[in-house]
RNA sequence: GCUCCCGUGGUGAAACGGAUAUCACAUCAGUCUUCGGAACUGACGUUCCAGGUUCGAAUCCUGGCGGGAGCACCA
């Protein structure tokens, strides 16, 4: 931001310290103003002076462009207090600009991201669940950074799992009902009945060869029911995908890489396996013994369909955190094999969704799927929309449900596991998706009520409150969470906008017919197109009525 | 056993090495419903243990304890 700069390089000039050593901060108290350092004490040492020396040489050097006052505090922190036209400034974008808050830190940028990854004949689970709200959130984080985005699925279409299913339902035509306990009951068959185990080993082999009619038919059925149903979750999520891959292609390129590179892969009890020692990593298996891809190969054989599809600048994938140590053999394998397109693969992995109680567990029943998940969340937003102002219930119901959920996996760091409550999460009040939209929803319902009203919205001189201080932050905010790729750095942001709204709102009356109710109206405006772009990049929608 | 991740109020989380560690749920006490109560105000209560680095440590380093994930033909 262009003031933040003008602070960072003034420090920089006035101590003689490389910028990049300058660590400029929000305080977390806006008593502390809207920026703060600790550079006086951080470099007391090295510049020979105490810290309160240092930082009243930084006061007396004069005025800084956009800041109203700089105090020394506490220690030796030096904080800055914006002007107040400067905070007007951004409430007057804010409130009137449609892309307030977006940059253009990765313009020409050309960013691939892969994520939810829900596999053909398998259910779609809860990790599925939090792939997509993750990698949506990444693709909407770098598309307002002004990146160029694709948005990808890779299936698993092949393998064993398939095998199962395919086994189990005897190769008919089967219902979508039929499909999801297949697996189920062809993976319980594997582990408990040899014959059968080798059966589906058959199964395996034939559907990768594509050898055997009945299976093709079944199989072919059964796979575009699977991906025809997933459809119908993703247009919920509010996901549309520019490319689908799946691994009955992604296998046969990966077997052609790994066999055209015998100096990198080597033969290992009948497979072939890539050592991952060399790297500090373990061995892996890449064809396996009869030949067939395994998850490595495919994967392999995805980042060159990948380039040929669209040659990315950076490939994003998102996956589940016990993929981490396969994903960096892999990477280890792909830096000899194609190094060019190693270089722009960033993995991004997160954690699980657990029960209070432990893992959950397929066996004993202690399953929740996404997919239920969702409809649970639906059933009760809908009881909850029931009096609301919105015209289609059920929509607005999908698109609390859909907020509930997100939010939930939104607001803490992706890489840690989240303590699935089912109470808490078909909670909607409180530290919730609902509750930011309804904060929207509420500043919605009075910029409307001033439109009827004549009541115009002047930013202009509006008071640098603390409310108005936050807007400010917004542009920041997304910056920060884009650069971490972190959504929940957003999150955090817009649950402390949304509080101070409803705390403002229940404290002062908007529309009182003063001269001061054009500015909060500015105000009100203000928050509800930064509710409303923020919660664009988290993948939620922001009903205007509900 | 080896590798990686994690340990913050009763519960779930936040805190780019910074100021009095923040928020929600739960509990208790209020707002009273004049612009939308999916809301607001207040009370209660927290950094696993022992060292170290630093002007300053929940954060970094070492050791311990506790939990999770991964470790050869599944994805």
């Amino acid at each position: 931001m262009a003031v933040a700069q003008r602070i960072r390089e003034e420090i920089a000039r006035v101590f003689g310290v490389p910028q990049e050593e300058v660590k400029l901060e929000h305080p977390a108290d806006l008593k502390n103003g809207d920026y703060s350092t600790g550079v006086a004490m951080q470099f007391a040492k090295r510049l020979g002076k105490n810290p309160l020396a240092l930082a009243d040489i930084f006061v007396n050097t004069g005025p800084i462009d956009g800041v109203e006052k700089i105090e020394i505090a506490g220690p030796g922190f030096i904080n800055f207090y914006l002007a107040a036209n400067t905070i007007a400034d951004s409430i007057k974008t804010a409130q009137s600009e449609d892309m307030w808050g977006a940059n253009e830190n990765l313009k020409s940028k050309k960013i691939m991201v892969e994520y939810t990854d829900p596999n053909p004949f398998k259910e779609f689970h809860i990790g599925h669940l939090m792939s997509n709200a993750i990698g949506e959130s990444i693709a909407r984080l770098s598309q307002f950074s002004g990146a160029e985005v694709k948005r990808a699925n890779y299936q698993g279409d092949v393998g064993p799992h398939v095998a199962k299913a395919i086994w189990a339902l005897a190769m008919k035509k089967p219902s979508l009902l039929e499909i999801s306990m297949a697996y189920a009951n062809g993976a319980k068959a594997y582990e408990e009945n040899p014959q059968a185990k080798a059966e589906i080993d058959a199964v395996n082999q034939k559907i990768y060869d594509k050898s055997d009619p009945e299976i093709n038919e079944s199989y072919t059925y059964g796979r575009n029911i699977s991906l025809q149903h997933f459809e119908i979750l993703y247009r919920i999520l509010g996901t549309k995908f520019d490319y689908y891959f799946f691994e009955s292609e992604t296998g046969p390129r990966g077997v052609e890489i790994v066999r055209t590179h015998p100096e990198v892969f080597t033969i290992s009890e009948g497979a072939t396996v890539f050592q991952g020692e060399k790297a500090g990593l373990h061995t892996r298996v890449f064809l396996t013994s009869k030949g067939l891809p395994t998850y490595e190969t495919k994967e392999l054989g995805l980042a060159e369909m990948k380039e040929e599809k669209w040659s990315a600048d950076v490939l994003i994938s998102v996956t589940a955190h016990e993929q981490a140590d396969y994903f960096k053999v892999v990477l280890a394998a792909m830096k000899e094999v194609m190094p060019e397109i190693a270089t722009k693969i960033r993995h991004i992995s997160h954690g699980m969704m657990r029960l209070p109680t432990g893992k959950m567990s397929s066996r004993t029943g202690d399953v929740i799927t996404g997919e239920s998940l969702l409809k649970d969340l639906i059933v009760a937003a809908e009881e909850r929309a029931k009096d609301s102002r919105a015209t289609s219930h059920h929509e607005l119901a999908e698109q609390v449900a859909v907020a509930a959920i997100k939010y939930q996996i939104l607001k803490q760091a992706s890489g840690k596991d989240i303590i699935f409550d089912r109470e808490r999460a078909l909670s909607l009040e409180g530290d919730s998706g609902p509750y930011l939209q309804y904060a929207h929803a509420r500043a919605c319902a009075v910029v409307e009520k001033a439109r009827e009203q004549h009541i115009e919205a002047k930013a202009e001189s509006v008071e640098p409150s603390e409310l108005a201080r936050l807007i400010h932050r917004f542009p920041e905010a997304v910056e920060y969470a884009a650069s971490e790729l972190e959504p929940h750095l957003l999150s955090n942001y817009l649950l402390a906008l949304a509080s101070a709204f409803n705390s403002w709102y229940a404290q002062v009356h908007i529309l009182d017919g003063s001269t001061d109710a054009h500015h909060k109206v500015a105000l009100t405006a203000a928050v509800a197109r930064t509710l409303k772009n923020g919660l664009w990049v988290l993948g939620i929608s922001t009903p205007e009525k509900m």
